[in-house]
DNA sequence: TATGAATGAGGTTTCATTCAT
DNA sequence: CATGAATGAAACCTCATTCAT
């Protein structure tokens, strides 16, 4: 009897999949055995390794999904017309940020896993550096739209600038989760105050 | 051989943390074995055991080790008289961070690892929140004395500023080890970048 | 082989109970391993460990085997009608002892295991606790028919007499185990001569 | 630096033991470690092993000493003149066993386990073996009196007399130990109530 | 004589994964 | 398609004992 709805098929993947982010947003991957799974999914092992072929994959899977919650929602922030200013931009972010931190999935606890993971498996590594890549170049052409708008200087280096706004969202993920101490409003503010200052060393050129 | 000197301990302390920096650097906490560690020290397990009682406790020894190597550097940094401009300070520790990644003891690669860890275990997470906060104030003091020097406006939000700063070298770190396709003098251009941005939303005020 | 047979656990239970049984009449609980289990048995770790979650739970298991298979007899014996004399029931409770450790399971060599074991393991102290006074009471109840068939003086403290008959049977196990030169029989004349005894010290009432 | 006086010797020997003796009536011989005795003790690994060659050495000059104690007690109740009635004697010794059970060194509290102990090592098994038929005799001997004197039947087998009294001795001590209801008095009051019982069958001769 | 650092085999238990049913 | 019993290597850690100092 197989001729198993596509439908189905999608259904199984997704209760594997929540039940795995359940476990290891509580416990860790490491932590997290099969066998958790298979209790938390309410699946045989048999089950789940038809849809997955290894716990390896599932962690991809789910690191995947959450890459691509926020790649979509980052790439419509920044390229809405007309081009938002920084301050907002970063603070829309660290929002979703947050949302997706405590809402049910609470997918974000588990993207310092994540970039631990990508350090030593390297066909993870490749996919988390390939997606990476392609998330902070929507930050690089954001600065040349600001460029573009002279909002920047003209001279500016939009692939610094891009790595470098880009480079702040993993601190506010590991303020927000493991200090906790840090509001997306707060952290706006910061950045104002950085872009207010004029604390900058002589021109090197 | 009884009644060993404090020297011998202390090295063969040392000896025990050097060999499982290199295999946490190579194969990550997890992957890394007790038997990798005996064999990368040339000690024995007893003996190792002798030195830290658990391996939890040889990643806490490394962890402190890093932070309080970083800690040292930055606090005398952001402490130099006159106060240093932002793009110095933050491209100073860049630089710190790169040569903490590519040196010997390659400590800095372990970082997303501890992250990691520090979400899971909870005796480590208020170890390195501990740590994290105290870091982070060095950052909110430097502002202060930012807006002491005139060098940011009289009414900055000094705290918040000094998180969104902190918060720049986790991404750093993060872009450096997994893409590794940044440099301290860009992430510094990047940051010149920001600071001369016009791109702010109204002030809210 | 899922989906299998209540029959078949339990004859996968018993397998291993049986194996562990033998090995711990070999050797003791201590010095029997778990490999060696597992050797005995011909099951692979993972196997045994499906079915008890530790050795002791496995020891526990086979002392609630054992202390059940010897408390049905004694009730059987302590029960019939008309009550039998002293030295009979004590006869056939030795007896059925000796045959308890010899027999195939040699159950009753792992008795004074047990008892050194619940003097230092709480959880199984208690269990063994709990069944040796339920046990004991058979004999009180026991004195109590006695009592009542006029064999035993009327004012007998029955629970002093039960304790004190139940009592006999350690020292039965213990001779018979260590020395080895004591019999069923030779127990039971014994105890004659103690019951046809005028050497008591004069009434202190 | 030799010559160490006998004294000073039997201090040491003492030391080691007293400290043993602490740790296995907390935990048990295994769950006690050498570490434990180390350190209860004061004493370094090396000097304890000048002492005594091997842990099993250590129970074994325990139980020696333990075994001493009581059967000197007990030749010194069963020889006693003139020959002291039944109760009289089991009361005696019971009382002592409770002393050596609470007493400081809760030296009973390590019978059951040199039981088992003797079950699976041979020459520690060899060692009780002889000591228990040793101080077995003397309850023989004490039966032999109690005829000569007429308080038991002229026909009385002693040896089998003996040996049912000798087995009072384990019962008492695991019902103390294990479960603790049990006091020499009442234990005494039972085994009147057995003397005065008429419940035997008849007489098979 | 005394020290205590060192040994390293061996302890129990877990786990990702497979495959007969 | 689904089940879940079974595998067995490998994980972390302890321990009685030795011997250079």
């Amino acid at each position: 009897m197989p001729r198993v709805s596509e439908e189905h098929l999608e259904r199984r993947r997704t209760q594997i999949l929540d039940a795995a982010r359940t476990c290891f947003v509580r416990k860790g991957f490491h932590e997290t055995s099969m066998q958790d799974i298979f209790a938390e999914s309410g699946m045989s092992a048999g089950a789940v390794y038809r849809y997955f072929k290894s716990k390896t994959e599932i962690i991809q899977a789910l690191a995947s999904d959450a890459i691509g919650g926020l790649a979509v929602y980052v790439a419509d922030v920044l390229a809405e017309d007309p081009v938002p200013p920084l301050d907002d931009a970063v603070g829309r972010l660290t929002s979703r940020i947050t949302s997706m931190t405590d809402g049910l999935g609470a997918t974000m606890r588990l993207a310092p896993q994540a970039w631990a993971l990508a350090l030593y498996n390297e066909e993870f590594g490749d996919y988390v550096r390939e997606r990476m890549t392609g998330f902070r170049e929507l930050w690089v052409i954001y600065v040349e739209r600001l460029r573009d708008a002279g909002m920047v200087p003209a001279d500016t280096d939009c692939r610094a600038a891009g790595k470098a706004l880009f480079g702040m969202l993993p601190g506010f993920v590991i303020q927000y989760l493991l200090v906790g101490d840090i509001t997306p409003e707060e952290f706006r503010r910061g950045l104002r105050a950085l872009a207010s200052s004029t604390a900058l060393a002589p021109d090197p050129a």
